[in-house]
DNA sequence: CAAAAGATGGCAACCGGTTGACATACCGCC
DNA sequence: GGCGGTATGTCAACCGGTTGCCATCTTTTG
């Protein structure tokens, strides 16, 4: 990680500055190993050597390189690299969907851990279609060195086959024979059954996500399991889609199911039915509890504030980050799953039911 | 930034996971131009000509030499091109926060566009910090064809040296001889502060951001042209950081001020001031008025809804793309401003004076 | 002190496209 | 038929690193 510039004050005029202007358009171009080379009176290779092969060169040598390649304001050439080694030094992240704000966490704490090693991000969308996410992962793969997929769309022999061209780590999903980075919704969902079977809810209504999410299916799985424990009534609403939108028009539907209280698959969905909810007299938590998953950007700012079962989205990314770098570096993992935890978030839009 | 703390269950290993085929020597590498000239019986040189030069083979070559490529699924070698042409099909785009969502619009916008021109966005983050942000154009400089910067936070002479480099565009700041996307925040604030003072208010605040924003200062300037025209008296007050913290952390200073409608720098201030304000038992809008900036995703999630001047940011973000692919392809843009316009969004926080 | 082992640097062949220079092939025209 | 001119394809030299192989030089060891 060398860092040339430290506070630049870049003030004289360009052109009074000793560095040979040669290359075509008149323009300065970078310095290459070859300049290093000879100003250093030694071969390229053994300056390439020098600057990626540590202890292939004698101290001596590396140091007088090292010195050289400062004073010239060195800098490799990515794609020069890229093109006999393959290694990019950049790792793709493809979302379903940018404006979620359930990405935003993932896609920094990606972004984070990543420029932390030296590695570029590239983002792509897939736009919750499994076509466009297979098309955009199979352009990125030639241009990076391992792809994070968040929240994928396609189908698991798809992932895998990705997989098998270059590293690919998974979040949001377990995909076998594929390192995941998944939040165990278990322990949030029975935190957040549990306290709603303790304010005297007795029947609960699920309100689901795309059809395609394997979260989505996991998710009420564990409601279901929950519900099955703390001897509830479990009923399961489709939505259109999984945004504020959909979980406003699925408000009628919660209302008809007799539901006193309902987890969502998203807190988009719970910040929509909130609403529609509370614009139709009904009030929350009182007649009505609602609970979210994800805690997102915005989860609070509601009246009242959204319980919600929060996943540690930048931790996931992140860690989604880390395992893929790892492997790169040849630490190959295991391909197994990460689980990280989730918890209830109290907040007001749960409570006991005032029948 | 992330820590992970001990909450961490590593699980399973479905399947020892199959390692990647290393791209050995003799592996199923993917194909080249020569590939392609040896199937179609011509030069190298012919079929890249065909495939980069429209025009330049013949007709009926052209022909064959696509019809061997889509046989053998070609596709060109990015880093092969780059190498010798400089030239990437990639944009860059650095902003200050990417936990702002604010810049979230920007992105997705930014990214459509690009993608929609098959162009890849790589992103990086500055952090607010003006070296963190010149220490990542610069590393991206190399790697891509042009650079969108989205607020930045370095000073004019460093934008325009890195855009005598390399195309760049700026959004939401305008610096001379560079291409600039602008909200012009006259109109909204006018809409702003016309209504403010229809509903009897008298004396405003305006909540400053960042001390480095151009944008800061500009809206500062709108809100005082304004608060001139309809008699209003303005003052200024600073924030610590333009976050919902910092919003909250204002509170006090805009109860001390005396003013009973405030302007926030933007809608995440203007969030925080809102829930500490009825924290200490002010009501909304009876007493006090808020009007944020932006119109961020969640400004509509809080009780009241904010009252907010929309910037178009989605466009923002899109125009400043085409922009710079306009000046890849030769098109040379003017160097100008592109103004965008605001509006004001009426939402429940701001309203009459209920003295 | 000689031989074997190890460390170090140089040479040159790539990686996969791009492009200027040049040789033909092809065309129309006098 | 010969000539100039253009259309088309080929050759070869890059772009800037990386790396296998080999020649030396140094060190270790018997």
């Amino acid at each position: 990680m060398h860092d040339y510039d430290g506070a630049v004050t870049q003030v004289t005029n360009p052109g009074a500055a000793t560095v040979p202007a040669r290359r075509g358009r008149g323009e300065k171009s970078s310095p290459t190993i070859y300049d290093i080379a000879k100003l250093a009176g030694v071969n390229p290779s053994t300056v390439s050597r020098a600057l990626s092969k540590p202890g292939r060169v004698s101290a001596k040598t590396q140091k007088i390189i090292e010195d050289a390649a400062e004073q010239l304001n060195y800098r490799v050439n990515p794609f020069a690299r890229a093109l006999p080694t393959g290694r990019t030094q950049t790792i793709g992240l493809i979302v379903a969907d940018i404006t979620n704000p359930t990405f935003f966490d993932i896609i920094r704490g990606a972004e984070t851990t990543g420029s932390a090693r030296d590695y570029t991000m590239v983002l792509a969308e897939s736009a919750e279609s499994p076509e466009t996410e297979l098309t955009a992962a199979r352009r990125m793969l030639s241009t990076v060195d391992g792809l994070i997929l968040a929240s994928p769309r396609m189908d698991d022999e798809q992932i895998r086959a990705l997989a098998s061209e270059k590293p690919v780590a998974v979040i949001n999903r377990e995909v076998d024979g594929v390192p995941c980075v998944v939040p165990d919704v278990n322990k949030g969902i029975s935190q957040a059954v549990r306290s709603l079977a303790a304010n005297g809810h007795q029947k609960l209504a699920y309100v689901a996500g795309p059809p395609q999410s394997w979260m989505s299916r996991r998710r009420w799985e564990g409601v279901q399991a929950a519900c099955d424990w703390y001897k509830l009534e479990a009923v399961r609403l489709e939505s259109s889609k999984p945004t504020v939108d959909g979980g406003r028009q699925v408000a009628r539907d919660v209302l008809a199911s007799g539901a006193t209280a309902v987890i969502t698959y998203n807190d988009l969905l719970a910040i929509g039915l909130m609403q529609e909810l509370q614009a139709a007299g009904m009030r929350v938590p009182d007649q009505i509890s609602i609970v979210g998953f994800d805690d997102i950007f915005g989860a609070d700012f509601t009246t009242p504030a959204l319980t919600t079962v929060r996943s540690p989205l930048g931790e996931c990314g992140s860690r989604a980050a880390a395992l893929l770098l790892d492997m790169l570096l040849g630490h190959e993992g295991p391909g197994g799953v990460v689980r990280v935890d989730t918890e209830l978030v109290v907040r007001g839009s749960s409570g006991r039911l005032l029948a």
